[in-house]
DNA sequence: ATAGCTGCAAATGCTTTGCAAGGCC
DNA sequence: GGCCTTGCAAAGCATTTGCAGCTAT
């Protein structure tokens, strides 16, 4: 859990104004550890916990919470985006069968063999996916 | 440039009915060595060469490419869906100024220290996308 | 002949936006 | 007070679907 004072320092350090909306989804991210949601997970989430926002304040405040660093938006595949609230450096599974994004709880991963940058162009982020479906043993 | 035979024989073998839409499109896909496209980009070329098909049947014939494995489908990020027509096991290059995908021409990549795959699982495919912005040198 | 395609337009799903009312500094 | 934020509903995009007519085998 995370206090609502250490939240608030968390918006505020992150230039964003910790208003009401915010400070309540910014409990439902960043209280229980690392999380993936979708906008549509949050907002339902967020209803039947009391919490009353619109659809477009979820999508206002995940936006902005991504621009500021306090999220990381993860792309699967079309028409559905997917935030982490785990911003440091890491790869996910994506388990296909149930639309469910995972950390992989492995710090313990290289990739080797990356051809050097084009030119004038710089790394921003690598992504890595790797996509489970269920074992047809 | 592959002939219109062999385009002819790559549509049925993958079990794909070579209709004039498909062998219009396949021409314009499989015709000028490895691309990436989204529908959009593939129904504006067909269109200024002359080839007449509504968007409904670029993303028709996309999908039952894709699905008989004539193309791989591409997430980059929301709202947007690239197909490839290298369906080889290889990586990407997304320049995010440009919205452009481009295969990694390197086949030396691999990546070391995957965890063990969570029990009933098995992986499907492992996507990996080193994303590229200008370099503000 | 008949199962499968195509085109059109309407529908869908996710996300954004315009604008008036309200909240934060 | 003034600027930023919210909510609602409407708009926007990319993609899919229903259906009547056409095509490949």
């Amino acid at each position: 859990m995370m206090s609502s004072t250490d939240l608030e320092i968390k918006l505020r350090s992150a230039g964003v104004r910790p208003t009401k909306p915010r400070m309540a989804l910014g409990g439902v991210l960043f209280g229980n550890g690392d999380r993936h949601v979708t906008a549509e997970q949050l907002h339902s989430e967020s209803v039947s916990e009391g919490i009353r926002v619109s659809l477009a304040t979820i999508y206002n405040t995940l936006n902005v919470f991504t621009e500021a660093g306090l999220l990381r938006e993860v792309a699967v595949e079309g028409h559905k985006s997917y935030f982490d609230t785990n911003t440091s450096n890491h790869y996910h599974y994506y388990v296909e069968d149930e639309g469910r994004l995972m950390d992989i709880e492995n710090d313990q991963i290289t990739v080797s063999g990356l051809p050097s940058t084009p030119a004038g162009m710089k790394v921003s982020r690598v992504d890595i996916i790797v996509r489970l479906e269920k074992d047809a043993e």
